[in-house]
DNA sequence: ATGAAAGCGCTAACAC
DNA sequence: GTGTTAGCGCTTTCAT
């Protein structure tokens, strides 16, 4: 692997490596001639110029990084696409690392983002960092002002800017809108508690319940244990007497697992159980019948925080002050809760 | 942003830099008192030292680069599970860079992580590279000799390194499979003829049923035209008399359309109508009933790759000879085809 | 019009 | 045990 350098080139021309780099930025200071020879070497030995020496040399790199728990899922795929909108606008490119929702891979990746691989970062956090609430590998870089913005899933008692939904005020309206078709036995299939996002939206469905003079009845709140069989902890809904009418889970994957299940069980799709899910994806896209769900216009979040870290590189003020930027959720009614499916209410 | 490097440490301490760099490494060079010293005061301010620097002076940044046209596609997300899981295990990270199916971006890519950022890249290629068959920015890094390996979609003119899976002969046995279940009326719903990949796949369509001494339809092979809705399109093959009764869809999205418009029409699945996709992912999972499909294996295509690479990048011999490597595919059969499903065939 | 030199942050061979 | 120096590839100021 020989790549050509300034200097080789220098070499190979006879000149000095300014005069190629000069040349290489159309200096007036070069000659036609001299110019043209330099030109004209590189073309033909493609030569670029080595992104790291001209990170170290510029202390900038043109690069802002991105850290995901993983890839294929829908929602944060959004998120990065409206990232690389604003950002390649800007003139920056985009560099995803996956943390596999470990801290490690979370703090390592964080460190060579931010030890001069990228002018930025923009992360939302590994599910056990949310678990252990161990967040101390974020606090050298929010002292130094690293330029760092999180979405989603955030530190909340650090002095960090974030771009996050209303997880309460969206799982609330997710369960009005079951209570507005006519449903009274809700029931709510939820993640651990550790992950805010789902504790937050149980908070909501609770809320929906209380305004409305409903009691929330313990029995029908299902907390997925992950390393288990999913469905077989859903099915446990429908053995319930007399079972749920309507059913709000967290997220897309485990409305449709319920949703096929009542679909075994012979139940009718909305007459007799209407299931909503949060996060509009690919899945929801493609049970049968469509999936209704919340919206969480993840590619706006993705443009929000790419704008505000982008403000926060290019200002460069020192500590940038900790911004919170909240984004609407929409809700899409598609046939799984209603007859008369409107796409958008 | 002040972030310490050996020369602010050195002089903090009184000391030089070459002594804070041992210190550091624990050379035995230091006396103990300086080295607790020094890493007493690394601690402190917590310093990590610049990758950008590492990487000149080493010319090795233990980084692994990916290119995939995005992210949120089930089957490439596997595969760059199977990349880290190698890359990590051989104490490489992974970045991952999106070409958004574009080939500037591909290429701009390839140029910032061949450039330094990264030891080598793993690649599928672009939709519009492939539509446009201009491989050229390619070229230098073929013949440089820089690691290089492609997955699935790759320039087959071009001696590269490629891991693929053999879309013909997988295309061949999900008909088979069909026309096992005893369906005769077979439609295909593919893709424009530029993505090789599906091509492939309507050539073992072709196969299997010339196998079997039976003709092709012409009208019932449908082309996707991404641009347009593809229900619409897909709805047409219901309008014909009579029906398809097995459908083989080159990917799990048009599997699912077609089973969800065969819902609406009221026809039994799989006894009227039995569909097969592709690209054991998310969606097919999700349907109901749930979807059969050719299993592609990405996290093992994804280890090959990374492999593949890896040997590459440590053997460094120049130029590194070509290899094609073929990953297994496997037959998923689920309610979609069989009233009988077995999970694996 | 061209080149020398310093420096970005780090390492390693070589003094002392 | 500690420091000096050269150099990775590049830019840029300051000579000449």
């Amino acid at each position: 692997m020989k790549k050509p350098t300034l200097k080789s080139i220098a070499k190979a021309l006879g000149v000095s490596v300014s005069t190629v780099s000069k040349a290489l930025k159309n200096s007036p200071e070069i000659s036609p001639r001299t110019r043209e020879r330099i030109l004209e070497y590189c073309r033909l030995h493609q030569y670029e110029p080595n992104r790291m020496a001209l990170g170290l040399r510029h202390r900038r790199t043109g690069i802002i990084g991105v850290i995901v728990p993983q890839t294929g899922h829908y929602f944060f795929s959004r998120v990065i696409t409206g990232i690389q909108k604003v950002a390649e606008a800007a003139g920056y490119r985009v560099l995803i690392a996956h943390s596999n929702n470990e801290s490690r891979a979370e703090r390592e990746h964080l460190q060579l983002l931010a030890n001069g691989y990228a002018d930025g970062v923009l992360l939302t956090l590994a599910k056990e960092t949310l678990q252990k609430g161990d967040f101390r590998h974020f606090l050298p870089w929010i002292q130094r002002g690293f330029p760092l913005v999180f979405f989603d899933r955030y530190p909340e008692k650090l002095p960090v800017s974030a771009v996050i939904i209303d997880d309460t005020e969206a799982g609330r309206r997710a369960t009005e809108h079951l209570l507005r078709m006519g449903k009274r036995r809700l029931a709510l299939i939820s993640t651990p508690v550790y992950l805010s996002v789902g504790y937050r939206r149980e908070l909501g469905f609770r809320k929906a319940l209380n305004d409305n003079g409903l009691p929330v009845d313990e029995n029908r709140i299902l907390r997925i244990d992950e390393r288990r069989p999913l469905g077989e902890q859903i099915r446990g809904l429908f053995r319930q007497t007399p079972p749920p009418d309507g059913i709000f889970a967290v997220n897309e994957q485990y409305a449709a697992i319920a949703l096929n299940l009542a679909h075994e069980t012979g139940m009718k799709i909305p007459a007799e159980l209407a299931v909503i899910g949060f996060s509009d994806g690919i899945i929801a896209r493609h049970t049968y019948p469509r999936l209704s769900t919340v919206v969480q216009h993840g590619f706006r979040m993705g443009q929000t925080a790419a704008e505000l870290l982008l403000a926060q590189i290019e200002a460069d003020e020192l500590p940038p002050k900790p911004q919170i930027k909240i984004i609407d959720t929409g809700l899409v009614v598609r046939g799984s809760t209603s007859a008369y499916p409107v796409e958008r209410l």
